[in-house]
DNA sequence: GCCGTTTTCGGCCCGACTGTTTTCAGTCG
């Protein structure tokens, strides 16, 4: 079982407990360990064998240990099981409906509006609410129940979480509409947009300026609720303004003094667990933390309000990327000036996985030169797609051949402003043999194995397959290495640990595609690729030459694995590059 | 249930908003 499975049976059972009214301190472990599992690099079900491994895990302790061991040799945890079969197998879905939290969810329970009877706890809720049984429930007014009743309704065609640039897309729209108003001076994305995940479930937004200070902001919240593309609303107040927007996206606006800015800011980027992590600290300092300032506990007097620079420092720390906070650590290495300077955008020197006309690009060899020269580049590498793949228009042999000639003129026309390197994205076949024969890829800088053909195999062949390929001499990256760009469904994942373990010892560097739909490595991939001394190369896959240096996102992955500029071979300059690339047979 | 620069007990983060409330509980981030 997988460590992101086992970190589910963990968080559920901690909603389960709170519905039922356990301790909730000890419910918090709960979570907590479930939050360790979902980071840690350490494969809990193989670490099941010895306890000491796991008790090594911050979060985990001697109780929590023996459950996992419980989840690993039976793949389910008893209290989780016992839980589900009082309250319905469907109880865990309500808690995601708005408002409805364990306390709602045990008042239903009780009522009798809910119960094992069913798996379909939602559809047991709208029968009840239509059969007018919430009628006269504690807490339950004619607001609360149509809350409900549109909650529903909501979820039942929703949406999740979204896509980290469909996210910025919006933010950007909602900060070029609030920026209209006059007393609203700036406008920026905090939370997990802020921080870089790949998807964000909600999307904030702190908006400053003088319409912005308390008791002052009628006018600007009259204008973020005027905005037209909010679908509905869902909360109005004095500095937030919250509703989703036409395609789903939750959007939740602040307005904020200048005074208190950087707590807000550090307040609304999170993470949850940092920001705990960072208040308990505060506390034994004899400060109190909140969005406003940081503040004595003697007196309440600020200590700090106006930069998370100047909140971090009265802590003792150093500024933390927001990438970083997530409480994995970064704390302890802040305060003893101690954080890794991981890789900045501007640190990356050249791109080396770009396609052209010749394959599905849209853009010559010439014109992605001068575009990338134009990005601040030293190099790049044209790897265009190899035969097989028929509709991309492969390189066969013999195109390959002619190219390498081109890419060569290229080269020289670019009299050193540029190097331009040759490559191919060649396709890994069923055998793990490449798609393009040894000779040819023998002349080539930049030989990228790809999995890209979606053969119905199981996780061990598809493995097998991607191991077989980096073999081959002349793979110098691999490409897509996680396969779940394409290959989106689980059984398809690869064993990404075996294959990082091979491709390390070969010196075969892994490709971190940064184009935000093809974020094929997250940080939990990376911060793996790491530990087992992969190097990485960050591309950007560009098939138009405007999409050349669009690297935002997959930069904001290496800082989340805390990768420095010594982790990723293109931060170095095109000789350092190719030096670092696996050696030229 | 975890953890330790008040260490084997006794703590464990903080405020805004909403709805149903005459003073607060629940949810959310």
């Amino acid at each position: 079982m997988d460590n992101k499975t086992m970190a589910r049976l963990l968080s559920e059972t901690a909603d389960l407990m709170e519905i039922d009214g356990a301790d909730s301190f000890r419910i918090r472990s709960y979570r907590r360990a479930a939050e360790a599992a979902e980071q840690t690099t350490v494969d809990l079900t193989e670490a099941a064998g010895d306890t000491n491994r796991l008790l090594a895990i911050d979060g985990i302790g001697k109780s929590m240990a023996a459950k996992l061991q419980a989840i690993a040799a039976t793949g389910t945890l008893p209290q989780r099981d016992e839980l589900l079969t009082k309250y319905g197998a469907g109880v865990l879905e309500l808690l995601k409906l708005p408002g409805m939290g364990p306390k709602t969810v045990a008042l239903l329970w009780d009522a009798g509006a809910i119960g094992s009877a069913s798996t379909d706890s939602i559809g047991q809720l709208a029968e009840a609410i239509a059969a007018g049984r919430l009628n006269g429930l504690p807490r339950m007014g004619t607001k609360q129940i149509e809350k409900l009743k549109k909650g529903i309704e909501d979820y039942r065609r929703s949406a999740g979480r979204f896509r980290i640039d469909v996210a910025e897309e919006e933010a950007e729209r909602i900060a070029g509409y609030l920026l209209r108003h006059k007393g609203i001076e700036r406008v920026t994305p905090a939370g997990s947009l802020r921080r870089g995940r790949e998807t964000v479930g909600d999307l904030d937004l702190l908006a400053a300026g003088p319409a912005c200070v308390p008791e002052k902001t009628q006018a600007a919240v009259e204008h973020v609720a005027a905005y037209p593309g909010i679908h509905d609303m869902i909360a109005k107040g004095e500095n937030k303004v919250s509703f989703h927007v036409d395609g789903g996206l939750q959007v939740d606006v602040r307005l904020l003094p200048e005074a208190s800015y950087g707590a807000a800011l550090q307040y609304f980027t999170g993470s949850k667990a940092h920001n705990v992590a960072l208040r308990q600290r505060a506390l034994k300092m004899g400060f109190t933390l909140n969005e406003w300032a940081l503040a004595r506990l003697s007196d309440g007097s600020a200590v700090a309000a106006a930069t998370e620079e100047e909140i971090y420092a009265a802590l003792g720390m150093d500024w933390i990327p927001p990438e970083m906070r997530e409480n994995l650590g970064e704390i302890d290495a802040a305060a003893a000036h101690a954080l890794p300077r991981v890789v900045k955008l501007s640190d990356i020197r050249g791109d080396v996985h770009m396609h052209t006309t010749a394959s599905d690009g849209r853009n010559s060899i010439g014109e992605m030169a001068e575009a990338a020269l134009a990005c601040g580049y030293g190099y790049i590498a044209i790897t265009d797609h190899s035969k097989f793949l028929g509709v991309t228009n492969g390189l066969d042999e013999k195109r390959a051949l002619q190219q390498i000639k081109q890419v060569h003129a290229v080269d020289r026309e670019m009299k050193g402003k540029i190097r331009v390197f040759t490559g191919i994205e060649a396709d890994i076949l069923a055998d793990g043999k490449l798609a393009l024969d040894d000779e040819v890829l023998a002349q080539m800088d930049v030989v990228i194995a790809s999995v890209h053909s979606r053969f119905e195999q199981s996780r061990e062949e598809m493995t097998e397959r991607v191991l077989r390929a980096i073999e081959n001499p002349y793979v110098r990256i691999l490409g897509h290495p996680t396969g779940r760009l394409l290959l989106r469904r689980e059984p398809f994942a690869l064993d990404l640990s075996a294959i990082l373990k091979r491709a390390a010892e070969l010196g075969v560097a892994m490709e971190h595609n940064a184009a935000p739909e093809r974020l094929d490595l997250n940080d939990h991939d990376l911060r793996l690729a790491k530990e087992h001394g992969c190097k990485i190369v960050m591309s950007s896959d560009s098939h138009d030459s405007r999409n050349l240096g669009k690297m935002t996102y997959g930069a904001k992955q290496l800082r989340r694995a805390w990768l420095t500029a010594d982790d990723v071979l293109n931060t170095r300059n095109a000789d350092g590059f190719l030096a670092g690339l696996r050696p030229r047979k």
